[in-house]
DNA sequence: AGGTACTGTGGGAGCGCTCCCACAAGTGAT
DNA sequence: ATCACTTGTGGGAGCGCTCCCACAGTACCT
């Protein structure tokens, strides 16, 4: 069949309207078939799909954006330069369970890097462009302005890590509090006394908390508060050997080290090394985050494992949820959801 | 509730219209500055240009996209599974030269990966929706067949790394045969006389240039081939000690290794050092890529530095013209342009 | 019989922009 | 004076979709 309509445009996509003529329905008919509407007749339906599949359409995601005012795109958004980002498995996990979750839907997965002041600018811009439907927030550091313009522009968003008093968004944790507890509760059962603690960047919530569990963990056996014990690291390995070689000329006696992240856990394993202790005879050694660096390390690394692929799940969970009741603004921020996600001490030789 | 559709005038945001009636003008001269075209006087243009601050007005990229049928996004494309691409710094280091160059830009960047085979359905679809204006696809495969369905489509691309006789996509590639021949002739100029080779995924083209570059080094400085020093490596670690155990057992008098990747070299150099050779006294070794591994190995590597960064900014520039001079199908294939850069031999103690 | 409810369907009215044509006003050559 | 350009501008006509109202048809009440 030469021409059918007489258009001109043969070579162009075809169109909704195209659609429906080849069916034989309306406009509207073919527009509920495409988006999964129950009120049609299988019989339509089923007219429909065939013209569908016939003539190769696919639906015109601008159109549709600007017609539905939706875009069908969520933004994973990673305040942190780009090198952070290859360097911490954290990343990684993440994006793999938010991957995979996504992938069951319509929806498409922007990443977005705000590191930079010129990054950050740009992502403002884009937001106000409302270009997303929704944004997912991960590793938030305490001073940041993301979550309050998130906000402001009514943006439906998730949060990785405890939502903090000012916050009104939707959040997703592991407990890090009940992980490092369990890490340390562990060492004190394998008899060790002077546990050390190298702590990720305080800035960071999840940092603090693993922290707090740590203290609380020796308070309730007993030990006094040490803080010549508590070193402050910045999740990078050669923070991890900074702070062993302070531990070490501090409290040459320690016996256990309960390190922010396995990162730092192999810096600390270097210096350590260097410094003649054995491991774990000498000292034992956590770290946390499960990541490939503690089954690789050796010995291999007693590791607190954070479920960071079903985080990055729930994340897209909470968001789509989020997105689907988007609420009018007066009932905003009263019924905000929040996912804390159980850890698990996986023990190794190290310790 | 109110009869005429809830979506008032009042708490959205500003449209052109808007602007438009703020400042005075007509929509087609508001269009006319936010696109930056010439034919607009200074003074109307000021005006525009006062009215779009006062309302914070943001163009709706749905509009136009629809109206102007341009997405203003370009997917650069990873065919490979995502842990791959957190493994190898080449990733990272095209990211970030892809990344700074577009940010000069008005373009919006997406990631997408396409190992899987379900991602790859995804990414057809994708495509076929036209959701981007272009594509960068980094690491092609041999028998890959998205550059075929790039060019079906007639989506302006631009490839890393040689472009082979089937395809009709611009490609940017580094001298990967020279960079190979700079080693080999740098290590016979140390006096290496056995020099094996352990290549990477041989269908990945740099690999069969790096190995051609190795070939013909020998052969011009009048060494026999020999294939027992060649040994085919994947780019991981773990392949790269298969590969050097192998080669030790068929040339254990072998004096000097050229890796075709970085992190093979850190696997062979692991091998090397369990069978007691020395490095580089025993045997010398080369990696590719110097990435931040040949840096901080021990010895410090030997390296051929591939100007990655510079290869992800070329591959932008070339697919901003693409996508600016598009032209009709009939002339397609006639000019593809191809940039090659060259590569650097960063000696040091390992050689 | 008329009423009330639902189900399935068609198509008008936009969404906010770009493209392009019309046209006024100015400039210069004939 | 006319003609032929140029420059700057306004606004109509869509782009391809979703939303929603109208309405025919059927089913089940009173």
């Amino acid at each position: 069949m030469a021409s059918h309509g007489g258009r001109g445009r043969s070579g162009g996509r075809p169109t909704l309207e195209e659609v429906a003529a080849r069916a034989g329905v309306g406009r509207g008919t073919v527009s509920r078939v495409i988006n999964g509407s129950p009120r049609v007749s299988d019989a339509t339906r089923a007219a429909v799909e065939a013209a569908v599949a016939e003539l190769g359409y696919v639906p015109n995601t601008a159109a549709r954006a600007l017609a539905a005012n939706r875009t069908d795109a969520i933004a994973l958004v990673v305040p942190e330069p780009e090198t952070r980002f290859f360097a911490e498995p954290y990343f990684s996990d993440m994006l793999r369970g938010v991957g995979a979750e996504i992938s069951d839907t319509e929806m498409q997965l922007l990443l977005t890097f705000a590191g930079s002041d010129r990054e950050r600018q740009r992502l403002a811009q884009y937001l106000a462009a409302h270009r997303v439907d929704g944004v997912l927030l991960v590793s938030v550091h305490a001073d940041d302005p993301l979550p309050d313009l998130l906000s402001q522009l009514e943006i439906p968003a998730v949060i990785s890590g405890p939502r903090s008093a000012a916050e009104s968004l939707t959040s997703v944790d592991s407990d890090n509090y009940g992980g490092a507890r369990s890490a340390v509760e562990h060492l004190l059962g394998r008899g060790r006394r002077r546990i050390a603690h190298i702590t990720g960047r305080l800035d960071v919530y999840g940092a603090q908390r693993r922290l707090d569990g740590y203290r609380e963990a020796l308070r309730d056996a007993g030990h006094p508060a040490d803080d010549l014990l508590v070193e402050p690291g910045d999740f990078t390995e050669e923070g991890g050997r900074r702070a062993m070689t302070a531990l070490l000329s501090h409290r040459p006696d320690l016996d256990a080290v309960f390190a922010g992240s396995d990162v730092m856990a192999a810096g600390a394993r270097q210096v350590l090394r260097e410094a003649g202790r054995r491991i774990p005879d000498d000292v034992a050694l956590v770290g946390y985050d499960d990541s490939a660096i503690a089954r690789h390390m050796d010995p291999p690394l007693t590791s607190v494992r954070q479920p960071i692929e079903e985080m990055g799940r729930a994340m897209i969970d909470l968001l789509l949820t989020e997105i689907a009741d988007r609420r009018p603004p007066a009932s905003r921020g009263l019924d905000r959801r929040r996912a804390v996600l159980p850890t698990e001490l996986v023990v190794r030789a190290s310790s």
